[in-house]
DNA sequence: GCACGTAACTTGAATGTGTCAAGAAAACGC
DNA sequence: GCGTTTTCTTGACACATTCAAGTTACGTGC
């Protein structure tokens, strides 16, 4: 189970947290917290994950605040949304860079990945038609070390890794 | 509506999906050839899209039919799956190249666009902390032209398109 | 051409993620 | 502190997708 990956106080982080709910304008309350909280805890959460992290260390939050909570962040640019093919929803802090995401087809699990062409990498379609595009998303699709030394090792021997489930979306 | 983007006679259509179908050692039926049908007729189209397109023309065939139907082309490889997010899952027929998806924020209109950066693309992610990647999926999100040049022209005229359903679930 | 075995389809129900709606609680400005 | 507005709670609902059991029909061998 993975701790705080940020070296940070957990008090920092929630007055940091507070600080960015008011500048973005939204009313600071004990349940953005704890979803903020959440999603520094472990990032690429699903929605499921987040109501059960919400739930364990604070008091009842209903799942359709969960569900709020993340709309009202994910509109106010605190939180970045990201679906995969074949998983559900899942969020992350919103670090303000251009990062993508790589994928393990075997586990699901999901791993930050910067950008490999300089800072803003594959956002120059050549005119799509006339899109306007202002975004890029990537998604890399294979297999994580773990995943990848199971398969190696044996075959009937199914590969097992953190509390992510397993994921069969994707071909 | 549009009608068949390639100038293909449907028969000729139809019987390179059954070979398609025979050399992926598929079993030939009705319900599939309908499903590649239409997903030749509307590339991008989403599962009840294409359930309704294979009702209009064939006789009755179930939602799990089609569901199996198109599990079974995706995993055989004929068929590409694609889920931008906010959207349901959506479905072309795979042409071999490595192209990506160009998908509009407004009206959710999805276009093909072409590998930016010569065949493939931006596979390269610079170790992502020991993933083997093989495929490196992109969805480039912005305005289709249409709903740009409604955009610029007033702001109360809501655009309209094709017939794609519109799409709220991207900032 | 016919029969058999298996893959594929039909029917019906269930799962689960996410949304809608109405009322209660609480955050913020004065 | 008080009132307004946002946010949360509760409960129900909508929808895409899956599961399961039984029937149909495709493909192969005779």
């Amino acid at each position: 189970m993975a701790e705080t990956e940020h070296a940070v106080p957990t008090e920092h982080v929630h007055l940091t947290h507070e600080g960015m709910l008011r500048a973005a304008q939204l009313r600071v309350t004990r349940p953005r917290l704890a979803v903020m909280d959440a999603l520094h805890e472990r990032p690429h959460a699903d929605t499921g994950t987040v109501i059960a992290l919400v739930r364990g260390r604070h008091t009842n939050v209903s799942h359709q605040a969960v569900y709020d909570c993340l709309h009202a962040l994910t509109d106010a640019g605190l939180v970045r949304r990201i679906q995969p093919s074949g998983s559900t929803a899942r969020y992350e802090l919103r670090v303000g860079d251009n990062h993508h995401h790589a994928v393990c087809r075997s586990c699901g699990s999901i791993t930050d990945v910067d950008c490999a062409v300089g800072s803003v990498p594959c956002l120059h379609a050549d005119d799509p038609q006339g899109f306007t595009i202002d975004e890029a998303e990537v998604v890399y699709w294979g297999l994580c070390s773990v995943c990848q030394d199971a398969a190696d090792d044996s075959q009937d021997q199914s590969p097992t890794r953190t509390t992510q489930p397993t994921m069969e979306g994707r071909r």
